[in-house]
Formats: C-alpha cells, structure tokens, sequence
DNA sequence: TATAATAAACGAAAGGTTTCGCGATGCAAA
DNA sequence: TTTGCATCGCGAAACCTTTCGTTTATTATA
C-alpha cells in the first residue's frame, strides 16, 4: 500500500504538496500532471485513518433505523443517503433489529466509529440515556432524530404531525356516516403510534361519536398483525363499519384479511390504509391512503444534519410536516344510501 | 476529549501500561483499578482513527445491498450482524438502490473506509470492473458475494440451489397435472432470476412437457410487478392453470392480484410461493412456498467471513443450500377431479 | 542472602495524514 | 535593474495509538 510519502518521493516533491493537491490546494500545471501519474503508477489511495486521526472526521453519516426493511424508513433513508453524497458524505446503516439493549448499544458504537453525525429513528431508548452519552451532551456529534421524538430529550427532530394524520382520516369516516371505526395502531410504546390514537380520538370527541374500546387494537407494525387485528375486528358481533390501518404494513395485511373474507371495500368495509401511494396501485378499488411526505422529510432531515455537520450546535429545532391523503374509493356512505 | 496520554499522567503509569490494560493485557490490581477509576473520570475513549491507524484495522465489516427494504436479505443480515457481533465485529449496511453506478462507487467507499471485509449482494456489476479494485485483487479486503455469483469472478460465494428449488416446485405443479403454468420471474439481468427459470424449464423438459414463452413473464422482484404479472398471466385467453411466484414481494403481489380477479386459490389457479414462510399465516387457504434456508445463509456467511478475516486468503468457497418446500393447500390437482 | 525466573511496566518508534508559518520563486510594474 | 506582490512549495509538528525490546519489580528457589 502506496503512501503519500510514496507520492512525494516519485514526484520529487515535498509531502506537503502532495497533500496540498489531494485537498483541492493549487499546484503548478506540470506538478499536478506529475502528482496525477504518479499516484495512477502508485495506486495511492488516501489513508483514511490518517486522515481522520489528523482531522477529526470522517466524513460518514451514521443511520440508526429500528429494522432494515421497514419501506417507510427505508425510502427515506435511500433519498437522503443521495442528498448527503452530493455534500460530500457517506451513509452508513445499521439496525437494532427492535431490541431495545442493542438499541443503545448499536448507538454507542456508531458514535464511537467517529461518524460526524447520527440519524435515528428512536423506540425504547429514554432521554436520560441517551444525554448518558457525552459526544451528545457536549453536542460533539450531532444527533438528529427522525419521525419519533424522544420524551425530555431536546434535540433536532423531523417528524410528521401525526394527530392531525390520523384526525382527517378519521374525520372523513366519521362524515361519511361512520359511527363505528375499527383502528389498527402500532405499540403504544411509539409515539407515532400514540399520536394517531390521540388524532383518531380527538376527531371522535369533536364531531361527538363516542368511540368504542373494543374498536381500538394494537399491533406491531407488522404486516400479521395487520392481518390479524382487521380480521379480530371483523369477527366482532357488532363490528365496525370502517377500518383505518395505521402503517403501510398493517394496511397491507388488512386487505388481505378482508380479501380472505371475501368483504368488498368498500361495500361491506370502508377502509382507509397509510403511507405507499403504491399501494392503490394493486388494490382495486383503489383505497383512501394516509401519504406522509417522505421527500420533504428526507430534504429537511438532509438539511438539519448538514446545518449541523457545517456549523455544530445551536437550539434544537423540531420540524413537523403535515401529511396528505390520497383519495380512492375506499370510504362509501353509511348506512348505505 | 481525553487521550490514553491523560490517563497515563492521571494515574502515574505509562501510556503503554494502560494500553496494555485496554487491550485486555495484565496489569497490577492495583493499577487495575488505579487506570479504572482515571477511566471514569477522564471519560476516556479509545481513538477509533489512531487505533486503525497502528493496527489496519476497523474491527467492521461493510455489508452492500441493492435495497434496505427486501426482507430477504434484511433478514439475512440482521442474523448475521448478530453473529458477527459475537465475534467482535460491528457491521454497517449500505445500499446502492439498484443502480449500476452506485453499485461500484459504493463499493469502493466502503473499502476506502477501510472495512475489513465486504459482503455483498451484486446485482449489475462484472468481474471485471469488481477486479480492478486493488484491495480485493490482492486479497487485502476480502470480499463475500451473498446469494447471487458475478460471472467470472473467483471470490467466496453463498448461494442457493435455485435450479432446484425452482425445478422441484414445478415438478409438484406438473404432477398435479398442469401442463399450462405460468411463471412470475425476476429481471434476466439478476443470475437467481436465470437460475430459476432454468429449474421451471429442465421440470418442464424431464417430465416432458412444453412450456409456453406466453407464460414466462419477467417482472423486477417488486410487488406491482408481481401484481401486474400475474394479471396479466390471468388476462390471457387460454391462462395458465398453475403460477409459480419467484420471489416474496411478487407473491404477494400476485395474491392480492388472484383476490382481485375473485379467483380462488387453487379452485381457480393452483399457485405456489417463494421465500416467507409467514405468508401462509396470512394467506388462506396457506400457500405452497418455497423456502431458502435463511438461518444457514447466515451462518455459512459468518463463518466464511470470520474465516477470512482470521486466516485471510485461499481458494474461493463456493457454498450451495438447498431450499425447502412449505407445503400448503395451494396446489390442487389438474383437470379438477 | 543471592540468584533465577516470572510478571509487569516502560520508552521510543512507527503508522500516514494535515496544517501552519516561513522561505523561495516568478512575474509585473516602476 | 530593482522592488513589490502573489503563488507555490517546504519542513516540522501534531493527531493518538500500538508494539517491541528492554528495564524494573516481585516472588520463588537454592
């Protein structure tokens, strides 16, 4: 493995210069053709080690995501990853796989490969823990969260206003003649989960319907308990007659539970799914979809963590995008004109 | 931020003792507890950057993927990163969204980030241009293909029999008396994509039947695709009477497609799925699916990559699993009886 | 008590880069 | 031809750790 040493010793130049171009420093023309043969010759690559040693950087964006394969997160995070390269850094994921010790584990560890920053989509971590950690307490590596805030921790934050999310949809049900509305939300240890309850709630207290309990269940997240929770509701003596599916997941594995009763969305069943637009492409009908603004969140977290990179600390700020709803024809009339 | 220098003043040892402490080395009680306490208050961290720096090494291995979100290889991972955790090494993902010029450029950044080894799922990339990186050349960084070989390049490989994964499900359609079956394929580009079809065809010739070209369809492992496939295997005049899905995402795009078209599995269209066995929790009647040993890919991955790490060069492995079958209630026999 | 054997601590070099202040060089203007 | 100015190149220090060969301290043995 070549070295700048290498480098210099070829060109007859000094060390300082070498580096001086590596940099994008101005060299004399006839220097800059010698330098550019001479490490094509060498195969010099910069020691990146080195280079961090001296500069205390690494150029690297650390991405902590609860689950590799959560479609969400992961477009957001594949759009980002592009905005970051285009500034000069590099992405880096890795996942805790819902385990809350790993969770602060793997957060520790990110921090102490020195990655300049780290983005995070939180679940269990608390603040206390996680100000335990003094790289964030002294704001020496930037920590940005995404879509979930993190109770009494007071750092920059992108996320959705889900109340409201959850408060249109249910609103639409409710107008359409719903009185009964099954929910299928995700842990209540999430917040975004907590928060869509808290919108599908107030939109009940507002236009005066009493929610039923019973309506109200909670999943994982996941594409079974989607399918499960929809099919729980369905089996009910007196069951809702409208549904409103909290994830991209849980909306899929709904569908298919109705699909598996043979129920008509949305004669038998008004429905209303969340997150892939995707998703009214191999429904038909095509269904009411709760749309978060993935872009606009990937752009602003993008920009929260360059602001961040370039120049350090600052108070915190929480961003809030609003949602938006695709309309299908998944939400009829009830009762039935 | 403090150095090995500070605890080496702090407790009155010398740096190296307390390097040796660090390393696991034997040091006094005394001083034990001397450095452990200075420790503590210092806040001391090893240098990531100086420590490669010495020793060449990042104690990381770089995992390159075509996506974040395929839970194939999400769950592959996420196994093997906990593996690998076992053994001391961290893990980063990163992914080049299916696109050719990130897939190199990618791949090159992780080895500048001077990962000790990369494993990697190709996609468009050739062996060629993989070879005219040094470090993997010269056997610097080794590198570990995962599911799918580059044609003409020599390195580690864990894959799967797709031949016979793909031959065996359609022996069972055949049996069953199907003579029409359609396939839902991966891109051509993608070799488990050619693997598979060429299981379908050596079923079809052994057990001497033709396949229709009608009913080879390729689509790109996304759920539309297999959606929009499948439809499209339902739409024509004389469809097939069995459908063989080659992928997760596809199958279950297929299978809302059947439930669409109020077709009845296997009533209508005896069907058979690929990859996740918990799609027959959710499927009902459950679906014949074709399963790829998972936990095993992990754990021969691991070990291989452990191997290299520790022993560095040799012959390239090359390592075959064989899938299973999960049977369900999804094949029915042709003509009805 | 002296010596050998063992264990622990030490000092110094090395690893490859960036950075900063200073010296050299070249060119235009006077 | 000399002066002034702007560029460019250079040397050396600094970043923090590991490692290796050597010294010192400790314990056991004769």
């Amino acid at each position: 493995m070549s070295t700048i040493k290498d480098v210099a010793r070829l060109t007859g130049l000094s060390i300082s210069t070498i580096s001086k171009y590596i940099n994008g420093g101005n060299v004399l023309e006839k220097n800059r053709v010698l330098i550019e043969s001479a490490i094509q010759k060498l195969d010099f690559r910069v020691n990146q080690a080195a280079r961090s040693l001296k500069t205390n950087k690494t150029m690297t964006v650390g991405v902590l995501l609860p689950s590799l394969d959560v479609s969400f997160f992961a477009n957001i995070i594949t759009e980002i990853e592009y905005l970051l390269l285009d500034a000069g850094y590099f992405t880096v994921v890795c996942s805790y796989n819902h385990d809350p010790r790993q969770e602060m584990r793997k957060l520790c560890y990110l921090i102490e490969k020195n990655v300049d920053a780290v983005l995070m989509v939180p679940e269990y971590l608390g603040a206390d823990e996680i100000m335990k950690i003094s790289e964030i307490r002294n704001h020496t590596t930037p920590l940005v969260l995404l879509d979930r805030a993190v109770e009494g921790l007071y750092v920059d934050c992108v996320m959705v206003d889900n109340v409201r999310a959850a408060y249109q949809a249910t609103c639409k049900l409710i107008r359409a003649g719903h009185r009964r509305i099954g929910i299928v939300l995700g842990p209540a240890e999430i917040s975004t989960a907590r928060e869509r309850l808290q919108g599908f709630l107030q939109a009940h207290t507002e236009l005066a319907v009493a929610p039923d309990p019973e309506c109200i269940r909670q999943g994982d997240y996941s594409l079974e308990s989607g399918h499960a929770i929809f099919g729980e509701l369905m089996d009910m003596p007196n069951r809702p007659s409208a549904v409103l599916a909290t994830n991209y997941d849980m909306t899929l594995g709904a569908v298919t539970a109705a699909y598996e009763r043979k129920l008509r969305i949305p004669e038998d069943v008004s429905f209303i799914g969340y997150d892939e637009a995707r998703l009214s492409r191999i429904i038909s009908p095509p269904i009411d979809i709760v749309t978060q603004p993935t872009h606009e969140m990937a752009e602003q977290t993008t920009a929260l963590l360059l602001e961040r990179l370039r120049s350090g600390g600052d108070t915190p700020k929480r961003i809030r995008l609003e949602c938006g709803m695709l309309n299908g024809q998944s939400v009829a009339p009830f009762p039935a004109p």
